[in-house]
DNA sequence: AGCCAGGAGAATG
DNA sequence: CATTCTCATGGC
């Protein structure tokens, strides 16, 4: 076992941890004395920051790594890139160190079909129940820890299981997902060069997938920076702030359109950094539940 | 076009 | 303790 290997990784720009690993984007990381224990390109692996670099432990290769917590300039460019308007300039004045993670496809497909209509702890229940069912068993720092499951070991599960582990009518997604890309029908790696509108397509052809989950995956799991994942709170701050069309609501077609030609390429960024402020508190709690009705 | 089930648990009051 | 809300979607 590797488990002693450590490196340090320079920072190239802010790195918030706290900010970053527990936003809503990754769904196993847990907090623990000084660091934080997850997976890393689905290693177990520690992390911290001391010194102002990034302490690591754990098998994952230092290029995953870098790739994950995209240690390549990415976060810099977006932070001088990025049209601050109003709202963006508050969010990123409290979360400037808050990153984009580059995920795994896979696995943000999964957590994304098991994240809607739910909330963050309830995501994160059912991943970790896929993972301890399906997972290889994995030792790290005395414990066991499980991998996130390959797609031929979720498409294993049958349906009424993947019920039974809290997934509810999420379960009949999980397993044609699975089945999908374990037959080869569904090559999310090839997805990562198709044009936008093409990795759109393919994607809200699976069941349970439209357009917020779409938008996730490509921007979470396929690490294209321009998808605008519009989720309630996204479309509550858009309402309230920016849309003035004939609905009562913006369309979601509208919305996305909305934060690429606000935010530009960096918009999926944007969204992120804004979905984290506004939940944590950044607009008034419920961006005023008694102006609104 | 709007409405609602389906599933479960945290947040709210 | 009851109601509402939660990183939506698909079917009617």
């Amino acid at each position: 076992m590797a488990d002693a290997a450590a490196v340090r990784l320079a920072l190239d720009a802010p790195l918030d941890l706290d900010a970053t690993l527990y936003s809503g984007q990754a769904f196993r990381w847990r907090h623990d004395e000084d660091g934080h224990t997850g997976f890393v390109a689905n290693e177990p692996v520690r992390v911290r920051i001391e010194d102002g670099l990034l302490h690591v432990e754990g098998a994952a290769s230092r290029p995953a790594l870098r790739c994950y917590f995209r240690l390549d300039g990415t976060h810099a460019a977006f932070l001088t890139g990025v049209r601050r308007d109003r709202w963006l300039a508050q969010a990123l004045d409290r979360f400037d160190g808050l990153r984009l993670l580059r995920q795994d496809p896979w696995e943000a497909l999964v957590a994304f079909l098991l994240s809607q209509n739910a909330n963050e702890a309830k995501i994160r229940r059912n991943v970790e129940a896929l993972a301890a069912t399906a997972g290889e068993a994995v030792s790290f720092r005395d414990r066991t820890m499980h991998r996130f499951p390959d797609p031929e070991a979720l498409a294993a599960l049958d349906e009424a299981t993947l019920r039974r582990l809290g997934l509810g009518y999420r379960a009949p997604y999980v397993a044609h997902a699975a089945r999908a890309v374990a037959d080869g029908r569904l090559d999310l790696a090839s997805l990562e060069t198709e044009p936008y509108p093409t990795a759109l397509e393919t994607l809200t052809s699976l069941p349970g997938v439209g357009p917020k989950v779409a938008d996730c995956v490509i921007l979470y799991g396929l690490g294209r920076l321009e998808a605008f994942p519009a989720d309630v709170w996204i479309r509550r701050l858009v309402d309230r702030h920016y849309y003035r069309g004939p609905n009562k609501t913006a369309p979601y077609a509208w919305i996305r359109a909305f934060g690429r030609r606000r935010f530009g390429a960096n918009a999926g960024y944007a969204q992120h950094v804004l979905f984290h402020w506004v939940r944590r508190g950044g607009a008034s709690p419920r961006m005023d539940a008694t102006t609104r009705k």
